[in-house]
DNA sequence: AAATATAGCAAAATCGATTAACTAAACTAA
DNA sequence: TTAGTTTAGTTAATCGATTTTGCTATATTT
């Protein structure tokens, strides 16, 4: 009592038609062939009774089409990554398209062999947060009228859609918070990266620090999968030199910064005040919370798979590629940025 | 200046033999096909040449396999999830799989019409941790001969290959803790669920309770994406009643519960002492560092993809179910489960 | 009444691979 | 010498759809 799966073929010979009627029908395109009411009718019916679906892998092979997005992210277990993910996720399926993701551990060689891979699985569409290396490949995607989404980053030398955040001004807002309540001993903590988001990061601490007169202290960490060698260098950063304000350019170094502060003793924010990029539900909870840059995630991935959903629905030709630059927000948490006693130090 | 993609028929006119041949000597089966030397060689060469890959969609009608993994988890952007999805990534890229995933959100309706689509996709295997409901669907793909590895819950009633971990003993393990530490109003803050895992954690409370003489204090929170809704009725539970130790049945019950203890000014452990299920990377930094039941990420993702990576290489005839339980470690960090003063309470 | 249009569907080509079945030439063995 | 075997490939069928082209019968126009 084996089903075996049913074709398109089956169907039309259990009613003595031909495929391609059927076929016609099933892509509602009965009226343009002018296929009978009652014809329609019955295989819709027959169809629905013996729950035939079509083969979607014989139908991408006719019409190149996979309604299947490739989505690259830097890390899928990243807080940032996972929850644009889960978003980008929801809209794609609503809308008839799958994701396959992977993670390009921000690796330019192993993400070229990605884009190609996706290339070969003829993906529809494809959101990438790029790291720096693969400027060509890019190029080459868009060349060849793929549509692509890049996002938290992008390539200025490449013109391409993105939505980015102004990193810039997020970092120069946070950075002069500290300056406004009167801390002098400001560092930047960071990942050492040519990537424009991490660039601006950087800018916009040095720009507030600048304007202030301050002495900038910027510690660039290599990035690495592993949290103890990223704690490393900062534990040996913070034994040469004491600061009364820590910036910190992304949530994982946030993460492992705080670890270290909490490893050497020091009291946030009273020995140590704090702000982390990237905001996370547990800086919210505990004492004392942590003040952090928060990207607005939701919005961030709207954007991305709302331009990616046009791109799809446009004909190459008319296509227009769209920047979108959305703000961050300071999400202020008095005890991690400020002392208790409330006035500044 | 357009370079059309090339397909076998363009490698085998161009040099003038059939494509036949060229598909024998890009499969490896030259030897056995007895293709000359000279000719694989002319072959590989010009292949490489021009740059030609096989278009995997043809290659995957015909062979009826697809490379592609069927992952479905509860939630993607869920810390547990995300490390799971991370690794078994890795793993099956590695293995020449890709990766298409989805969240279920525990809706077994959902699941259902995922589980559809997969199939429709063809997908190689599948790795499920399958809310309530779906036993059918799981029963059915089992059936089929597609592998399957359910993972975090299992079907007592359906015969399959699942990783999980022993949930009872790691709850009992946690609850006894607080009871040796001579906390005698504890309460188990969880979600409302028959799956597996839960229906065991809440059993683990319990036995431990009763060995104990204690009682139990349950409160099941109804299951939702929103923050709020989840605090909403924690935050009534411990307005009724005073606990002094309280063990949280998943990751997100414990950060929400733990918004709800500092939202009521309670300090944990003085006021009240905390054990989550899930450990994650901030519970360690913060004071109080929170307890937690660490759950092998690492290791149950190893098991999955290895179960399944077998399953795929086995014939459907001979493939046996492998039913793994791991074992969850008590992460004690003495400040949340017992206070500062170090003697019981 | 012949020419044209339209309705209603079917045949066959096509997408790009894999693979079972076949063949021509060279070689081997009886 | 002749049948059988080996070598080195080729031909054609197939996977399961879509799509271009085609065909017939009836209706309408000229």
């Amino acid at each position: 009592m084996i089903k075996k799966k049913l074709s398109i073929v089956d169907i039309a010979n259990e009613l003595n038609i031909s495929k391609t009627t059927v076929s016609f029908i099933l892509n509602g395109r009965a009226k343009e062939k002018r296929i009978s009411e009652e014809l329609v009718e019955k295989v819709l019916k027959f169809v629905e009774e013996v729950g035939y679906k079509p083969n979607s892998l014989a139908k991408s092979l006719r019409t190149g089409k996979s309604n299947i997005i490739g989505l690259m992210v830097e890390n899928i277990s990243d807080h940032f990554f996972a929850n644009i993910a889960r978003y980008i996720e929801d809209r794609a399926y609503k809308n008839g398209y799958k994701i396959i993701y992977c993670s390009t551990d921000n690796d330019a060689a192993k993400t070229k062999d990605l884009i190609a891979m996706f290339r070969d699985r003829h993906v529809d569409g494809y959101i990438i947060a790029p790291p720096v290396g693969v400027e060509e490949d890019i190029a080459s995607l868009i060349k060849d009228d793929l549509p692509v989404v890049l996002f938290d980053r992008f390539f200025p030398s490449v013109d391409s859609s993105y939505v980015v955040i102004d990193n810039l001004q997020a970092t120069y807002n946070a950075t002069k918070y500290f300056v406004d309540h009167g801390y002098k001993n400001i560092a930047f903590i960071t990942f050492a990266s040519h990537q424009t988001q991490m660039q601006a990061r950087l800018d916009g601490y040095n720009k507030a620090l600048k304007e202030s007169g301050l002495e900038p202290h910027v510690k660039e960490v290599i990035f690495n999968q592993e949290a103890k060698e990223i704690i490393k260098p900062i534990a040996e950063f913070l034994n040469n030199k004491q600061f009364d304000a820590i910036l910190f350019g992304t949530n994982r170094i946030g993460v492992c910064g705080l670890k270290v502060i909490s490893d050497k003793g020091l009291r946030v924010p009273n020995d140590v005040a704090v702000i982390s990029f990237d905001d996370y539900d547990v800086f919210e909870l505990y004492s004392p919370s942590i003040t952090a840059i928060a990207q607005p995630i939701e919005e961030i991935a709207d954007k991305v798979i709302t331009i990616l959903l046009n791109k799809l629905n446009t004909p190459a030709h008319s296509r227009k590629n769209e920047k979108v630059t959305l703000n961050a927000e300071l999400m202020i948490r008095k005890s991690s940025a400020v002392p208790d006693t409330s006035f500044a130090k």
